[in-house]
DNA sequence: AGCTATTGATAAAA
DNA sequence: TTTTTATCAATAGCT
């Protein structure tokens, strides 16, 4: 269709070529656009210029278009992307919905610190006084629990520690006894060295019976546990 | 082209609307890819047939072209889906931020209702304990505060109740007297009736005088305020 | 589905 | 780019 028959390839001359695109797209529109009115169909057509430009054409809009074709598309395949404005308005909502339940309880935390009790009424005031003092018992209850447990605990401990000093105090005594009994054939007087030993050997003991990192803080514990308790 | 010429407009004729659908629908795959081999274009066309089937051609692929597409008209248009992936990601953390937040709320909430309190150590017990104690000390200022302020205000109401009563009452003595004046004059008693007026009057001005919907509860309220205000 | 007269599209030139 | 015009391609109406 015109002065002479051409090959159906790439257009060398790019003069030519940019001439022959404006007259088939404009054909082609054309066509597409006879074909929907004719025959009562929906097209679109989408053509990108060899230097990148775009020119479409749509019966209705180029958005109603694809969005059909990926929704006719979308029963074999998920990777189209329209349902991507359902999704954001759904983690819009939630995320409104999530803020709202923060604020909320936010603002309840607030009157549970005691602050921001301006919008509230004697009655609420009353109702949080009461909550307040039901958390407080069972705070304090769990509180004294935890407490006398651990102190059961640290005077099991001591205990047992004792008795290991008591056991080492009679083993160093007889060893003594022993020392002396031998140091009749000895010069130097190992007294002293035993003395040391005996002194030095509950430390040590303390330490390995207790393989805790705060084994060297117990005792402050104790004593804070102790003079904290009413229970 | 063809035997002679048509109109375009939509072809009543069924059958031969199918059949030109068909021709036609050809025709224009054709010349899309002549336009795409012969300019070196990327093209793509839908067409939806008036009985909803799809049909498409495209010079590369349906999905690289429907994605240069949506890619170009971002640019101008933010109702096309490419950056809808980065909004839902965005509001997916922004729900996931709002959704942790939330559960640290909660589970502090939960301790602060004397819930949950297993995984608290005695020192987190003490401090939940002492910010309690906080609370309450605030909590029952405020509640003392309102009610000593609504006390006074009731009573001032009660004592200008109580004015405007007495008020009343010497001006039901001067009626009466007026009344015993003039029942010289007639036979029936008037007396009782002026008593009966004496007794409901109170009542009657109380209740315009407060125009509360609340206001047969006052005196329960100002009872139990009084009860309760160790203030 | 084919056929073909006829119209429509367009290559080359301006 | 658009117009012109000669030519080829597409297709409407029939089979």
């Amino acid at each position: 269709m015109g002065r002479g028959k051409i090959a159906i390839r790439r257009i060398d001359n790019s003069t030519s070529r940019q001439v022959t695109f404006s007259k088939r797209r404009k054909g082609l529109f054309k066509k597409a656009k006879e074909l929907s009115i004719l025959c009562d169909a929906e097209v679109g057509v989408i053509v990108f210029s060899s230097t990148d430009k775009l020119y479409d054409y749509a019966s209705t809009s180029m958005k109603s278009v694809v969005e059909r074709y990926n929704k006719e598309k979308e029963k074999s395949d998920k990777q189209y992307s329209r349902p991507a404005n359902i999704e954001v308005k759904f983690w819009q909502r939630e995320a409104a919905a999530l803020g709202q339940q923060l604020q909320y309880l936010q603002e309840c935390h607030r009157q549970f610190m005691g602050e921001e009790l301006s919008s509230l009424r004697v009655e609420d005031l009353q109702n949080l006084e009461t909550q307040l003092e039901m958390s407080l018992k069972g705070i304090r209850e769990k509180k004294g629990n935890l407490i006398r447990q651990e102190n059961l605990e640290l005077y099991e401990k001591m205990n047992l520690i004792r008795k290991e000093n008591e056991e080492l105090k009679t083993k160093v005594y007889k060893a003594r006894e022993v020392n002396e009994a031998t140091s009749r054939n000895c010069i130097n007087a190992p007294y002293t060295i035993s003395k040391g030993f005996d002194l030095h050997a509950p430390r040590l003991h303390l330490q390995l019976s207790q393989p805790q990192p705060q084994s060297n803080e117990v005792p402050e514990r104790l004593q804070l546990h102790l003079q904290l308790s009413p229970f």
